[in-house]
DNA sequence: ATAGGGTTAG
């Protein structure tokens, strides 16, 4: 009876529309009773049906037990290997199609096998399939072209696939988005847009998949009214929305700061995967509100998501800004248990750990973690350089060296900035040079910078003057800076109220530089400037960010802000603040009031030194760890002279490490002296 | 009949 209804038709769409294994299998078996499996398409169906279904290995042996697969058998379970994501599979079997010589590779053939050498970036096979390809009369096929064009942008080839592109007889939308995302993919979004006008003027409209490269290149370019005007289209056109497309909204809103619209769009997603989580995560984290990346992390994982590698990316980049290495840790803890380390993952432990201050754990590390490429060598280059040990930063730019890897501008940034940070003059002259001679790496901005803090605070003010003068780019606003802090520092006033000009011309908008110009003009009694620096102060004191420090005590977080009196230790706080400031005046400490920038008196400056938020988040920690415990503080500002000299006498006083990470970089104080050797 | 293009990270 049944025998009767599987005529051949409705067998092909009862196969096709078959939801569940167990009712294929019986297909199946009716089939082989039948012996309609004999239909010289029957087996690419069910192979289809059964890889559909996700079950790889029926589908394999169906194939097996096919006597003399057709191509549309042999496809099918191509296709299949594809689909199930087994690239090199793929591959294996064209050539084992090839070999058994009774059938030729049709363009779904060529297609699929190309798409799988675009997903191993094999370019060698590539090319023989290719040639294979355009001999069997598939030269101007559009799938096996797009396919080609898909392999070279993987490969980061955009000539080649140009060249292709121009070349093809008749292009669809897949050629045209292929080329789009391609470069997007290689950074230039620009060309990306520009591609996606010229489809345009050929009367060609973007799909979806087109909205999603365009979101991409905005993103790139940092365009968000262009961003804005894609989603209105996408809007207007009723394009079916789906996850990918969502995402990519939630990512173009969050990285262009705009969270709260990049958290409604996610909010109304119907459907949230790990991918948009992590989307939102990594905008949050990236715009530095580490807290709320932090709880939607939480949240993902009360969703029921296991978050991957670039959620924990994200996330440990969030404890990284705010020194949360409990939290750190336990991540870290994760993926060693759960996750395999990559370049990615080793590099963001490595930096959280750096920033955390743990600069041992940092570099334990990443000596083992083998797969480095130069962003992991440039963190750990970085790193020892935050923390004031340039001779190590060195030692590490040495063996990145001996790997055969070529350091890069940001490698040489990392570098220059580690012999400032140590006051390695010599080194610092010997590597500039040579960072031009002998790596043809062009010194940008930030590596003047670097040279002239570095010189500048050694004492060589008018050596760092030259080289801003030699300078072939104009010298920004960070350059002249190092060059007036020099100026302070040495007493070079007529050079410096020079410099300070230099500065105000280019309008800073932070404190921190109109308080050194204003002590230049002090220095050198120029009496109506420092009047003129001091309003100009006020002005922007009422919307300056307040000082915080944050720090870590029994694993959770602490934080303080400047004269913080609601904290219920306050009076514990203060206290021991001013047993601490009984004891360190007997052993020589003078407060440097200068550095409380208001119109008050003596002693009032004096007590908000006192409250300077470093000075209640080390008092609470000392209060709330046991004795010896290392301290570590995170500020969102540069130290101050005074609470750095205070820090020093603290240190010794209750015999502690205590590690203090400003804007700038790491102080380590131990024994009454500190890291940074005063130099900073 | 089927095959080619899309989302997040250091």
């Amino acid at each position: 009876m049944l025998s009767g209804a599987l005529s051949r038709p409705s067998l092909k769409h009862l196969i096709s529309t078959c939801g569940d294994p167990h009712t294929l299998a019986q297909i199946h078996a009716l089939m082989i009773l039948t012996g309609s499996l004999s239909h010289p398409q029957s087996p690419g169906r069910l192979i289809a049906a059964y890889a559909r279904l996700g079950d790889i290995a029926a589908a394999q042996s169906v194939f097996k037990t096919t006597s003399f697969p057709n191509v549309s058998t042999w496809n099918a379970l191509i296709i299949a290997q594809s689909r199930h994501n087994s690239p090199a599979e793929v591959l294996r079997l064209y050539h084992l199609m090839l070999s058994d010589g009774r059938v030729r590779p049709d363009s779904s053939t060529f297609t699929v096998a190309l798409k799988a050498c675009a997903q191993l970036l094999n370019l060698e096979t590539a090319e023989e399939i290719k040639s294979h390809a355009f001999v069997s009369g598939y030269e101007h096929d559009v799938f096996v072209c797009s396919s080609l064009l898909n392999l070279y942008v993987k490969c980061g080839k955009m000539d080649e696939a140009m060249k292709l592109f121009d070349e093809m007889p008749k292009r669809d939308i897949v050629s045209w988005t292929t080329m789009i995302t391609g470069f997007v993919n290689v950074g230039r979004p620009l060309k990306a847009i520009g591609v996606y006008r010229k489809m345009q003027a050929e009367s060609m409209e973007g799909d979806e998949i087109v909205m999603v490269g365009l979101i991409q290149a905005c993103v790139a370019v940092g365009d968000v009214r262009m961003g804005r005007s894609i989603h209105g289209h996408m809007v207007r056109c009723c394009m079916k929305m789906d996850v990918v497309m969502e995402t990519s909204l939630v990512n173009m809103y969050a990285k262009n700061g705009s969270l709260e619209l990049a958290h409604l769009i996610f909010e109304q997603m119907p459907c949230k995967n790990v991918v948009s989580w992590s989307a939102l995560i990594s905008g949050y984290a990236q715009n530095g509100l580490a807290s709320d990346a932090l709880q939607m992390l939480v949240k993902m994982q009360e969703c029921g998501l296991q978050p991957d590698s670039v959620a924990l990316v994200s996330a440990l980049l969030a404890c990284s800004q705010i020194g949360f290495l409990k939290l750190g840790k336990t991540i870290h803890g994760y993926i060693e248990k759960r996750l395999e380390f990559d370049r990615i993952l080793g590099t963001a432990v490595i930096d959280m750990y750096s920033k955390c201050g743990c600069l041992s754990s940092a570099h334990s590390l990443f000596s083992r973690v083998r797969l480095r490429d130069s962003i992991s060598w440039n963190a750990m280059i970085a790193s020892y350089g935050a923390h004031g040990r340039g001779k190590e930063a060195l030692s590490i730019f040495l063996q990145m060296s001996e790997t055969g890897l070529e350091p890069d501008h940001a490698t040489f940034a990392s570098l220059l900035s580690a012999f400032s940070h140590s006051g390695l003059v010599e080194e610092g002259r010997y590597w500039f040079d040579l960072m031009l001679q002998k790596f043809g790496i062009e010194p940008a901005e930030k590596h003047y910078a670097c040279m002239v803090d570095l010189l500048a605070r050694a004492g060589h003010v008018e050596e760092a003057h030259e080289l801003i003068k030699s300078m072939v780019i104009k010298p920004g606003i960070a350059v002249w800076v190092a060059l007036l802090s020099g100026c302070h520092k040495h007493k070079k006033l007529e050079l410096g109220e020079y410099v300070a000009g230099k500065v105000l011309e280019l309008n800073p908008d932070d404190l921190g530089i109109h308080a050194l110009v204003s002590n230049v003009y002090a220095a050198g009694k120029k009496w109506d400037k420092v009047v003129e620096e001091r309003k100009a102060m006020k002005k922007m004191g009422m919307r300056k960010v307040p000082g915080y420090s944050l720090v870590e005590v029994n694993g959770k977080l602490h934080a303080f802000l400047v004269e913080d009196k609601t904290h219920p230790q306050y009076e514990k706080i203060m206290e021991m603040l001013e047993r601490l400031d009984y004891e360190m005046r007997k052993l020589g400490y003078i407060p440097k009031t200068e550095f409380v920038f208001h119109d008050l008196e003596e002693d009032v400056k004096e007590r908000i030194l006192c409250n300077h938020s470093e000075r209640l988040a080390i008092a609470f920690g000392l209060l709330n760890t046991s004795p010896g415990t290392r301290i570590v503080i995170i500020k969102n500002l540069r130290v101050c002279l005074d609470c750095h000299d205070a820090t020093k006498y603290f240190s010794k006083i209750v015999n502690r490490e205590i590690v203090v990470r400003d804007v700038k970089r790491f102080h380590h104080f131990k024994d009454g002296v500190c890291s940074c050797g005063d130099y900073w």
